[in-house]
DNA sequence: ATTCTTCTCCCCCGTTTTCGCTATTTGAAT
DNA sequence: ATTCAAATAGCGAAAACGGGGGAGAAGAAT
C-alpha cells in the first residue's frame, strides 16, 4: 500500500484527487492539505511514500516546500504537479529534489501510473516538460562550442591555473618555468580573449567552458 | 504518416523493428541500417521524421550520429535506444540532441508510443533513465548552496563588478565612492571567501553562483 | 631550405592590487 | 542612550600585474 499526501490549495482538485486515491488499487491517501503550513509537522505525524505538490500555494510555494522535505525526509519523493508551463519551474523544481513533474491537464489514470512510476523509481513527466527539460539541460550544459580562442595548450593549462586562482609566481614553479615566461603566455592568452585582465579572462574562461 | 529511419547493428532486432513498424499504424519505415557509415547521405535521399538510433554500434557511434543529425537535420528527431544504463550514454545522448531515450527492453507496443510521443512534442524516456537524468541534472546545476559567504548587498555588487572584469577606480567611478572605499570592500570580500586576489575571487564567485 | 608557430626567457617601466592600520558617519537594533 | 554592523575614506609600503619591446631554440609545415 503506497501512502500519498497531498498539497493544493484547489479545494475542488484536492477533494479529487483525494477521492480518485482512495478508490485506485494499492494506494491511500495519509492527508489532503490547502497549504504547507505545518507541512513538517504534519508528514512527521502522518508520514508517507510520496507527497504530490502543487507549485502555486499561499504561504510556503510548492518548490520551497519540495526543498524542505527532500532536507528533512530524503527518502520521500516528490511529485511536482502544477497549471503551469514555465522553465524556471521546472528549473527549480527539479533543482530541489522532485522525482516528477506533471501537469494538472493529467488524466486521472495518469495521475495514478504517475504516482506507481515515482513509487517503482522512475520520473515520471507530461511529455512536453521532458522535452523541456533536455532543453534546459542542453542550454545549460553544453559547451559553447561557437566560441574557440585559438589557445594553444600550454596557454590553456596556464589559463586553468589562473582560474584556480594560482599567481604568475606559483604558476612558474608547478610548470618549471621562468616568471616571464608565464607573463609572456598570460599576455598571449588575454590577446587572444581581447580582455586585458586576470579577472575578466578567468571570468570569460569559466563563463565560456573553456576550463 | 510518420516516416522512421533505423539504425541498430543487431540483424534480429532491426528486423523485428522494421516490421513492427510496417505494421503499426501511422508509421513508414524508410530505411533500417545496421551502421552509420554515409547516413547523412541516405537520410538525403530518404528523408524521415525521426530516427531510431542504437548507441553502440561498430563505426560511427549513435551519438556522434546524433550530434551530426541535429547539425545537418535541425528539425529531424532522434530517439535513442540502448541495451545500457549508462550515465555518461545518457548525459551525451542529451547533449547530441536527442529527442528521447529508452532501452531495448521496452516493448513493441512501448516502442510505438515513444515514436507517437517524439512525434507530437514530448520526449519519452525510459522511467529510470528520466530519473538518472533528474540526478544528473541536479548534479551538475545545483549550486553547492551549503557554502553562504554572509556578503553584504554592496559587497556583492563589486564583487559582482568584479567579475565583469572592472579594475578598482571604474568600479568607483561607476559606484561614486573613493577608490579606497572599492578597495576596503574588496579586503572584506576577499576575507569572507577566504581568498586572496581577484582571480581567485572571481573563480569562486562564478562557482559557487554568488553572482 | 625556409617559414611559421610555440615555448621559452629577458629588460624596462608604470600601474594596479593587496595588505597592514586607522577612522568617521549612518542607520538599525537593543 | 548605547551598541553594532555596514559603508565610507584615508595613508603607506610591498608585491603583483600589464604592456611595450626583443630574441633564441625546437619542431612542424611548406
Amino acid at each position: 500500500m503506497t501512502r500519498i499526501a497531498i498539497f493544493e490549495d484547489n479545494n475542488h482538485l484536492r477533494n479529487t484527487l483525494q477521492v480518485l486515491l482512495e478508490s485506485a488499487d494499492g494506494f491511500t491517501c495519509t492527508g489532503a492539505y490547502a497549504n504547507c503550513n505545518d507541512m513538517l509537522e504534519l508528514l512527521e505525524e502522518n508520514p508517507c511514500d510520496t507527497v504530490l505538490m502543487d507549485i502555486e500555494m499561499p504561504g510556503l510555494n510548492g518548490i520551497e516546500a519540495t526543498k524542505l522535505i527532500r532536507q528533512h525526509f530524503p527518502v520521500m519523493h516528490v511529485l511536482i504537479q502544477t497549471a503551469f508551463f514555465d522553465d524556471s519551474y521546472i528549473f527549480n523544481a527539479i533543482c530541489a529534489g522532485a522525482s516528477g513533474y506533471i501537469l494538472k491537464t493529467t488524466s486521472p489514470s495518469g495521475y495514478i501510473d504517475a504516482l506507481r512510476e515515482v513509487e517503482s523509481g522512475g520520473s515520471p513527466m507530461t511529455p512536453g516538460i521532458a522535452r523541456r527539460m533536455l532543453e534546459l539541460f542542453r542550454v545549460n550544459l553544453q559547451p559553447a562550442s561557437a566560441t574557440d580562442y585559438q589557445l594553444t595548450a600550454r596557454e590553456k593549462e596556464i589559463l586553468q591555473m589562473l582560474v584556480n586562482g594560482k599567481s604568475y609566481k606559483m604558476i612558474a614553479a608547478e610548470s618549471n618555468i621562468a616568471n616571464d615566461t608565464v607573463k609572456s603566455h598570460i599576455r598571449n592568452i588575454y590577446a587572444k580573449l581581447h580582455v586585458n585582465s586576470g579577472t575578466e579572462a578567468v571570468s570569460k574562461a569559466i563563463r565560456d567552458r573553456i576550463v
